[in-house]
DNA sequence: TAGCTACGTGCTTGGAT
DNA sequence: TCCAAGCACGTAG
């Protein structure tokens, strides 16, 4: 028996003759821990993966309790019948707990599996594993009061790249990269009959003997971690693939096992991996999951954004500039391969992704590769709480006949440009509703009986009522609100990080009827009830008087008012303002709700943002007001700096030119400076073909190319045009093409005239007029004039 | 290996003129 | 040739 913290890396199924058993790896202070726990008594601790499971976990919490509390009724009756089933079981594990020696506790689900292994290792009955004590690896240790506070696994992480031939499988080199204080492991696995330079370099015959070196070299670094970019779609399949070419196991596993590979759709495009004892992470999925977003997901797009650091090799030609260094100077190959690696391995470091993933995994439940899961992380955390209180959840059955809540409320914009507007958001909001209005499922069930004091109750929308007093839901994201808070104040960017995405996603969740929780009612009543304080916080602003400061709403969206400050003289007086405002609704709200409906607001209005002059343009060829779109000019540490939401400089489906257009010009405008002559050099560029790397329209293929029938959009014009020059499209590709006076072409195909008209028509007029409309000017009257004077 | 809705825009399609 | 409907995509929140 060992008496340590771990924390799960991976968990399978295994079958043996003793039945079927669960095989843990955990990464521990002193290395890897494999345990191998009986199902019978497994069951009881598995949260983290699978929903039912979960609920199994949760009868269990139930079943300590329940002699002392009887069962009330939920929902579901096959449920209850689920439920009674259970606690035959629950007895016999009490028993068995006696036998082994340990007390049966009361299951207190803490958000992290270190809590679950802390009971596996003391329960264990069985223990393999060496200890290693050569072992060596914190990722990174971000608040030093984290460490004594909580246990902060030790992964052992490597970053992993391969380089190969563009077609067919031909394997050059492989290469690993890792850097743990100072101290670097740094190694390419290449393919040469002739010795190649440098300590890092491990020369291999062929393509046989550089895997087994590879494997050799795995299993004695044995990482807990594997890094990289696309590394499942691409580096592990195309091992993979490498080895069935050579029919040798591909000996990825801590015992040498071979991974598991599950088709991810039916293109078999996309694959998911599982290791025993080893966890692969993608960089992309991570960015993704960590809500970062870029333009571009490519390893060198996401290094010069994050690192302003590059690849040493890019661009179209990469694939056979490559070739020609395993030819020719493989000392360079080294050197390219093993940069890709440590600008990946940077990234994570950069952006602390690791921490960002324990964080997340310790508040969901999920492991620590699985990206999405809100519907599992919701069950994690509610589950126990709801089964607590003695109440059993619904079976989370697909209804079809789903009732459709609306979302957030969009005013009608008041379009202008404009001198000194005010942003104002509600923090979190419906986390905020939630908590305030005691919305909960729980709370429902209980809100709805009859015979209840209706000053026990708070209302919601579609019929409604909450229970002031019993409910999980606002606790839970009050407890997370401050865990927030306290992460903030330690400077714990990805745990804050992590809390902040899964408290947004509860409301997602409860609208969603992947949920066993979904219903109209709730998600209603959090989205109208966002309505009306939207609504009510525009029309007091419009109420208030501000030392005679003249405050209008020009538009709103969600969570956000915007005002205008009219003859707001500078930027202290617009600070001053809203920082009033701010004050002043807090309060108000405060009030209205304790008065109203005899609760604490939670409600969090917070002055967010100053804009000095604003655009809010109308809809294109109309005079009404547009929404989701504006710009604006802020103050940005002393520099003034252009903010776009919407509007087509933020659009990857708009041409560089465009987006670059609308940039320069609206900052000649917003700065009052002269843009006529601007506008008429540029229509004249482009004509000249003075642009022409500018053109290239980007859009994704959001399905197979041959599924599109009922109309033929350009990029997929484009792309067929491609296909008969033998190049393929997947699902969700990118496709770049020039719009030429035979139509779109796709870019290195392009074979007609570029129509040039078009590109003045369609992405430098709307952009243009966007703005010229309130000066009542248009690209066209600009254009004509100079045409005039000729 | 199931978070949500609202919105604007460009373009194709197919029918009316 | 014109027009409205609706598809496709990317975006705000």
């Amino acid at each position: 028996m060992i008496d340590q913290q771990g924390f799960i890396i991976s968990r399978h199924w295994r079958d043996t003759r003793q039945g079927v058993e669960l095989e843990y790896w955990l990464s521990t202070d002193t290395g890897p821990v494999q345990l191998l726990v009986p199902f019978q008594q497994a069951v009881f601790f598995l949260a983290s993966s699978q929903i039912e499971c979960a609920q199994q976990l949760l009868a269990n919490d139930v079943g300590w309790r329940c002699e002392e509390r009887p069962l009330k009724t939920f929902t579901h009756e096959s449920v209850q019948a689920f439920y009674f089933q259970q606690q035959k079981q629950l007895r016999q594990t009490e028993t068995r707990f006696q036998q082994v020696g340990l007390e049966p506790f009361e299951a207190d689900i803490k958000p992290s599996d270190r809590y679950l292994m802390e009971r596996f290792i003391r329960g264990s009955v069985r223990y393999r594993g060496q200890p290693d004590t050569r072992r060596r690896g914190v990722v990174q240790v971000q608040s030093p009061d984290m460490v004594t506070a909580d246990y902060l696994p030790c992964f052992k992480v490597v970053s992993l790249d391969i380089e190969t031939a563009m077609k067919g499988i031909n394997l050059y080199s492989i290469a690993v990269f890792a850097e743990y204080g100072g101290e670097c492991v740094s190694k390419v696995f290449i393919r040469s009959v002739e010795p190649v330079a440098g300590d890092d370099v491990v020369v291999c015959k062929d393509e046989r003997a550089l895997l087994l070196a590879f494997f050799d070299w795995l299993a004695e670094y044995d990482p807990d971690v594997i890094i990289g970019w696309n590394v499942i779609n691409f580096d592990m399949w195309y091992l993979q693939k490498v080895c069935e070419k050579l029919q040798i196991p591909f000996r990825l596993g801590r015992q040498g096992d071979v991974p598991h590979w599950r088709a991810m759709d039916d293109e078999g495009e996309r694959r998911a991996l599982s290791i025993k004892g080893r966890v692969v992470l993608d960089g992309i999925e991570v960015l993704k999951a960590a809500a970062y977003s870029f333009e571009s997901f490519s390893l060198n797009a996401v290094a010069s954004e994050i690192l302003g650091d590059e690849k040493l090799i890019s661009g179209q030609d990469s694939g056979e500039q490559i070739t020609e260094l395993f030819l020719n100077d493989k000392r360079a190959l080294v050197d390219y391969n093993i940069k890709d690696c440590k600008l990946v391995w940077d990234i994570f470091d950069r952006l602390a992704l690791m921490d960002f993933l324990i964080a997340r995994t310790r508040l969901t439940g999920l492991p620590l590769d699985r990206i999405g899961g809100s519907v599992a992380s919701f069950d994690f955390r509610y589950l126990p709480l709801l089964h607590r209180q003695g109440f059993v959840a619904p079976n989370g059955h697909q209804r079809k006949d789903i009732e459709a809540s609306p979302g957030g409320f969009v005013m009608d914009s008041k379009p202008g440009i404009y001198d000194h507007v005010l942003v104002l958001d509600f923090k979190s909001l419906y986390p905020s509703i939630i908590r305030s209005f005691k919305i909960d499922p729980m709370g429902m069930a209980i809100g709805l009986q009859d015979d209840l004091e209706q000053s026990t109750l708070v209302p919601g929308f579609k019929g409604a009522w909450f229970s002031k007093s019993d409910n999980i839901l606002p606790a839970l994201i009050a407890e997370l609100w401050q865990s927030r808070d306290q992460a903030k104040a330690n400077d714990d960017q990805p745990l804050s990080h992590a809390i902040k995405i899964i408290m947004n996603s509860f409301y997602g969740v409860l609208g969603s009827a992947g949920c066993r929780f979904f219903d109209a009612r709730l998600a209603s009543s959090i989205t109208r009830r966002g309505h009306q304080i939207i609504q009510q916080t525009a029309t007091k602003i419009e109420q208030m008087s501000l030392k005679g400061i003249n405050c209008s709403v020009i538009y709103g969206d969600t969570d956000s008012v915007f005002v205008w400050v009219e003859g707001c003289r500078d930027h202290a007086q617009a600070l001053s303002t809203g920082k009033s405002l701010e004050l002043a609704l807090n309060r108000w709200w405060r009030e209205r709700l304790e008065k109203e409906y005899g609760i604490d607001s939670a409600l969090e209005l917070e002055f967010e943002t100053h804009y000095q002059r604003f655009l809010m343009p109308t809809v294109r060829g109309s005079d009404q007001g547009s929404k989701k779109r504006y710009a604006g000019v802020i103050d940005k540490h002393g520099e003034r700096e252009l903010v776009f939401k919407g509007l087509e400089n933020v659009r990857t489906d708009w041409t560089r030119l465009a987006r670059d257009f609308q940039m320069t010009l609206y900052q000649k405008v917003f700065f009052d400076e002269p843009y006529r002559d601007y506008i008429q050099e540029m229509v004249q560029a482009v004509r000249a073909g003075g642009h022409d790397q500018q053109l290239v329209y980007r859009k994704r293929l959001r399905r197979k190319l041959d599924e599109y029938q009922r109309n033929i959009p350009p990029h997929v014009q484009a792309a067929r045009k491609a296909a008969v020059h033998g190049v393929r499209y997947k699902r969700g590709s990118w496709v770049e093409y020039i719009m030429t006076v035979n139509g779109p072409e796709p870019v290195g195909y392009v074979s007609s005239l570029i129509d040039y008209q078009y590109y003045i028509d369609r992405q430098l007029a709307p952009v243009a007029d966007t703005i010229l409309y309130f000066l009542g000017e248009s690209l066209a009257s600009i254009t004509d004039q100079q045409l005039s004077m000729f």
